[in-house]
DNA sequence: TACCCTTTTCATTATTTCCTCACGTTTATG
DNA sequence: CATAAACGTGAGGAAATAATGAAAAGGGTA
């Protein structure tokens, strides 16, 4: 399932948010009018969508109620008119939010990012090419899932979290075999490779997971 | 509980309000400060709560915060302000809405029942092909019902309702089972067999029960 | 009690992940 | 450039975790 349905005819304005929203780690689908947004969200699903209200064909309200009619996944209208009835109307329909043209791009991303927090308990942490999901415990390298095993995903949260800092190798250990582990040292970077070979366009010349002779190793996007 | 809690030093504005939510058939409760709000909140809780910002003692913003570290209850900040600052600082600290004052009551209203709308009467919980009625206690997949007992049926409800997120073995057996169970954790697995018989279309390869390695399942659409 | 349905247990199999170890490669240093 | 220490790699097997099937236990009801 996507995270985010964004309804909206205006190309330009479109494009804008879409790069904002990748850029934070959500992945989105967008659709030019309400007939296509209600098809596409029959068909996958969305964990928040974006209305316009101004569409062409169906418009926004239309649509809203139409999605509250089967699920109650989040809402948001966005509408350029700034007329109380508008808004009133945005919220009988359904919508968990009502923002108005010209937005503050800032604020739009603060309330999805509220919503996606509340609702769903998930920070997705994205970290150049790569994006993670602690909650759903998956992660994407450009948008392609990657499998990874439980302390592979642990190692990788821990770096990625830190990143551009060096991370101790004792550090690392302690944190993820925790003190009273027995397991040889060694283990950690056997699982490190694993993790280069999963993640790394070369594995054989690691660009993002560094090494830092005798100290530890280090997370680059 | 209460359904509104209501955090408001100006008394007139406060009775005003109290007025409309009683006659739209809310109970109210009404606070003056910030502290006494939490006490409020700490001891009966609410569905949902309106906060002022500008109260004498802690101010809304850390009211909200408060409120947020312990629940994920309904919250709708009111200001006086109007600028963008105000506004994120509201998001950021958890508030579901945000209203200016000075507001259109009406719209406060709508926003209310949408709330509650929302939160409290979706007893019909729909993820993807599947619908859960959760008073009747009654699942359909794709408009063809489905037989599940009891515990199937609790068990299916706390995956949809996390839907996207993994939860722990230990987690959904607490929760199911009860702490105090004496049950084996083992059981838990049989159940997550018998409802992906009941309910994926090859159960051998579950393509909404997911497993995840060392940690627990995932629900996913 | 006998029946039916649900729930639990248990033993077994299947699968995935993890660890170790030996050996190869790289790096820092004198 | 030689050397030692640190790191990387590959493979096999151990260990951990899940899935399964069958059977027993429990609970309600006629």
């Amino acid at each position: 399932m996507t995270d985010i349905l964004l309804a909206e005819d205006n190309e330009e304005m479109a494009g804008l948010l879409c790069d904002f929203l990748n850029a934070d780690g959500y992945s989105v689908i967008h659709c030019t009018n309400g007939e296509e947004a209600l098809a596409e969200f029959e068909r996958n699903g969305a964990r928040l969508v974006i209305l316009d209200i101004m569409l062409p064909g169906i418009d926004g309200f239309a649509v809203c109620r139409k999605i509250r009619e089967s699920s109650n996944t989040s809402i948001i209208i966005v509408s350029a008119k700034t007329e109380k009835d508008d808004m009133l109307n945005g919220i009988v329909s359904g919508a968990d939010d009502y923002i108005e043209k010209p937005y503050d791009i800032d604020i739009l991303l603060a309330k999805i990012k509220g919503i996606f927090l509340r609702r769903y308990n998930s920070e997705i942490l994205s970290v150049g090419f790569l994006k993670i999901n602690k909650s759903r415990r998956s992660v994407f390298k450009n948008d392609t899932p990657l499998e990874l095993t439980q302390k592979e995903f642990d190692l990788l949260c821990l770096l990625a979290e830190n990143e551009g800092k060096t991370l101790n190798k004792d550090m690392i250990f302690n944190k993820i075999w925790g003190l009273d582990s027995f397991s040889e040292p060694q283990t950690l970077t056997v699982h490190i490779k694993w993790l280069r070979q999963k993640l790394e366009d070369d594995p054989k010349k690691p660009a993002h997971i560094i090494t830092v002779w005798g100290v530890g190793y280090r997370y680059e996007r």
